[in-house]
DNA sequence: TCTGGGGTCCTTAACCGT
DNA sequence: TCTGACGGTTAAGGACCC
């Protein structure tokens, strides 16, 4: 069965550090990482000047910073990044009403369903007219991937990266992926890779070869099965506009271990209320709670309880999250630390209490207990005092940071304000108008001074405390304050 | 100075009820 | 009545994705 290559998968070119760029122009054509600055911080995205330095996504930071130490290191903007999403998300669907969202800068489109295109010919003007667009709205490029399944789509623009095009011909796909890298495959991690590695499966034509009952022998029957028929580059999940959540989680890694069993307590409640804040805002109640926690040595454990049924009452969740932590060996220390829940249902709160009604009726302890909270504290945190919580066990860690703690800016939100100003925050200042930070230390910022659209600014240096400097929302890459040509 | 945060899906084991 | 097969649910962990 052979079908016209009309799912469309587009894939923006680096995107978060694309978005900076833009709107910060004298990073253009420099090397930019984004993602997060604490130690403990990873990179998210890496401009392709930077990549030429070997700098990745999922590096270490501080490992990106040695491979690349020019490079510019910004925190995230999601705020800004979701206003570039959801512009580009609604040029797809004037396209197609099937659009799949696989994250920000992702998503598939069924062009025939939504008429655009039926044949290859037409499947490819679409394409070239949608990269064209993009970058008149946005300023940033994207990368079209054409073919008869989502998987062969994601594929091609796998392959066109950065700003191209690839249109898979049927026919042709078993020819074409033959060649590539198992690890070319959706689905194929380090682990897969590895196993398939040693079995001596490095290509998709290998494992094609391989065949279906080795696969599954090799690496489980769901798996297996999946992997064979994508070797043959068959595929026919359909693309799906809208998918319900399935799970709502928060969590948390301290950029010093922690230690105190107080403090993680703390930590657990803080995360709970989150996570519950979250849930809220999606409009659901849940009935599995999880915690998770990671140790000081990386392993992960994870323990959940099933209550009798959906919740989304802060107390509820909070209880659940301090019980399962209590069954948790804590001694040597934690670096990661969350919260989250699932099971989910989109229940009302009207619905939500007569649960709570019928289980307190029939004395169930699991949905009931909010009249039995003990809830030491509301939503305020008590906070140990910075160091107690870090008194250092035997043995204890090179670390000795010491003032910042675990994930907050070391801003004091009552009297004095010394703020904390992450690189590459929107900031505005009485007099230079808007810019962003370049760089803090010592008691001084550094503000380079420039929009979208404008040309490089130039960058002053105030003291951190400067009354008339104070952070402000993100500019729009397009529109009255900025724009895509200078 | 190793290794983020937010998800999804799959597997396995234990347990319960039929 | 005992035993076994089977299905559903829960719990835990692992792999993978962006």
């Amino acid at each position: 069965m052979r079908s016209a290559p009309t799912i469309l998968h587009l894939d923006m070119d680096a995107f978060y550090a694309s978005a900076e760029q833009a709107s910060k122009p004298s990073l253009r054509g420099k090397a930019v990482i984004v993602g997060g600055l604490g130690p403990r911080g990873v990179v998210a995205t890496a401009s392709y000047e930077a990549r030429r330095f070997g700098v990745h996504s999922a590096m270490p930071m501080a490992q990106a910073r040695r491979l690349c130490p020019n490079g510019a290191c910004l925190i995230p903007r999601f705020t800004l990044y979701r206003e570039v999403s959801e512009l580009v998300m609604g040029m797809l669907r004037a396209l197609s009403p099937l659009v799949e969202p696989l994250s920000l800068d992702e998503a598939f489109v069924d062009l025939e369903a939504g008429g655009a295109a039926f044949d290859a010919a037409g499947a490819r003007a679409v394409g070239e007219r949608l990269r064209a667009d993009i970058t008149a709205a946005t300023g940033l490029s994207g990368s079209v991937g054409l073919a008869g399944s989502k998987m062969l789509a994601k594929v091609a623009s796998e392959e066109a990266k950065p700003d191209g095009l690839l249109l898979i011909e049927p026919g042709t796909e078993r020819e074409l992926l033959a060649p590539m890298s198992v690890r070319t495959l959706p689905g194929v991690g380090p682990a897969t890779g590895e196993h398939l590695r040693r079995a001596g499966i490095t290509t998709v034509g290998e494992l094609a070869e391989a065949g279906e009952d080795e696969l599954v022998r090799m690496v489980g029957k769901a798996h297996g099965a999946g992997l064979y028929r994508m070797a043959l580059g068959l595929d026919d999940r359909p693309v799906v506009a809208e998918r319900d959540a399935k799970s709502v989680s928060v969590e948390d890694t301290f950029d010093v271990d922690l230690h105190d069993r107080v403090r993680i307590r703390n930590e657990v409640q803080r995360l709970a209320d989150r996570c519950v804040g979250r849930l809220r805002a999606s409009g659901h109640s849940g009935r599995t709670i999880v915690l998770k926690v990671r140790r000081y040595d990386f392993s992960t454990l994870t323990r959940s309880e099933t209550l009798r049924g959906p919740t989304d009452d802060p107390a509820v969740v909070r209880e659940a999250a301090a019980r399962l932590l209590e069954g948790v060996d804590t001694t040597g220390g934690v670096r990661l630390l969350g919260v989250g829940v699932t099971g989910l249902a989109d229940y009302t709160q009207e619905d939500l209490f007569a649960q709570v009604r019928a289980a307190e009726a029939d004395g169930d302890p699991g949905v009931a207990q909010e009249s039995g909270t003990v809830a030491p504290d509301g939503a305020e945190r008590v906070d140990v005092p910075s160091g107690a919580g870090e008194v250092e066990a035997p043995g204890g860690a090179a670390g000795a940071v010491g003032s910042v703690e675990g994930g907050g800016a070391p801003g004091d939100p009552g009297g004095g304000v010394v703020r904390y100003w992450a690189a590459g925050s929107d900031v505005r200042h009485a007099v230079y108008g808007p810019g962003w930070v370049q760089g803090s230390g010592v008691g001084r910022v550094t503000v380079r001074f420039e929009r979208p659209g404008s040309a490089p600014g130039r960058a002053r240096t105030f003291r951190v405390d400067d009354p008339e400097l104070e952070p402000s929302d993100p500019l729009p890459l397009v529109g009255p304050a900025g724009g895509v040509s200078a």
